[in-house]
DNA sequence: TTAAATCGTACTATATTTGTACTATATAAA
DNA sequence: TTTATATAGTACAAATATAGTACGATTTAA
């Protein structure tokens, strides 16, 4: 279905993780204990925020990332590009002609520019602050729950 | 990536052929030659767009389909439910909670309902109509004979 | 009754996503 | 300068989702 990816969703919990720590940059050791995720998973993402220019990384011992920008300056759709790479509903959105297997018989080619940018404000107009500012509100069901998960679940490399 | 799966995309080019015939009901065979898809993914596409009440079965000899609405009443975000299940962009804007691998560890959990509302608003305001007209305006890079190569591609970007 | 067409379900091959591992590189501290 | 620590980059196997097809059942006009 019309989903994002689940590492997107990672990325948008670890920026959280992230915004609660700043200005000072965490290693992915300690994201891991806040996050309850998997550490390779989290390098991962992070990989790909830094090269978006969303996060900052410190290299070499007693490194690691922050935030590069304030949460109220990073959309989603920031986040989603840098996870997911260019944002297209369809393939034939773009040039990528051989990648339409209807080739020029295709009577809707090009023709989903509409829905395309329709979704591409939708997804610029929401920023992370706004998401982490629901939070607040606390809809959530169980808002608190990280805080006594004392993540047990150390891998054994 | 956030793509539309290409069942959909097909969904809106055998739309597109059924508004051509309007109001006469045609057959998968005669869809399948309009169109250039196989029948029985015209056939799959058409089953799932009668369940959700967009387009017309008449069964038996000399059946077929037909659109039961009009283009203009036809959102992409009835299309898209219709071919890919209800709308949500990540598993935890529901309450399905099994399918949170995080459990109530989850920092983000109940967070993407702003996204997902905003990005359904969106696929809601662009209708069949609108894609259909955005053809006829000849918008189309394709090479076909009567398709001259325009020299302003106004490109939706 | 026969032929034509949709309806429903199931199955297989392919593509994508996910999570992890491994090696290289950079930097702070001893 | 050496060592420990942490990110950078690449690669890969398993899991999942999607695509396409096939087959039998049902419905209806002729």
């Amino acid at each position: 279905m019309f989903k994002l990816s689940r590492l997107t969703d990672y990325a948008v919990v670890v920026l959280a993780a992230l915004e609660q720590s700043r200005p000072d940059h965490v290693a992915v050791g300690g994201l891991a204990v806040a996050t309850n995720l998997p550490e390779p998973t989290i390098s991962k993402v992070l990989k790909l925020l830094n090269k978006a220019g969303i996060v900052q990384s410190v290299r070499g011992a007693s490194g690691g990332y922050a935030l590069k920008l304030k949460s109220g300056d990073i959309s989603v759709l920031d986040i989603v590009c840098a996870i997911e790479g260019p944002f297209s509903v369809v393939a034939c959105v773009e040039d990528s002609q051989d990648s339409c297997a209807l080739q020029g018989a295709c009577l809707m080619y090009g023709r989903w520019g509409l829905v395309n940018s329709a979704l591409k404000d939708a997804l610029g107009s929401v920023m992370l602050a706004d998401m982490l500012q629901q939070q607040a509100q606390g809809l959530s069901p169980h808002r608190h729950a990280h805080a006594e998960a004392s993540s047990k679940e150390e891998r054994v490399q």
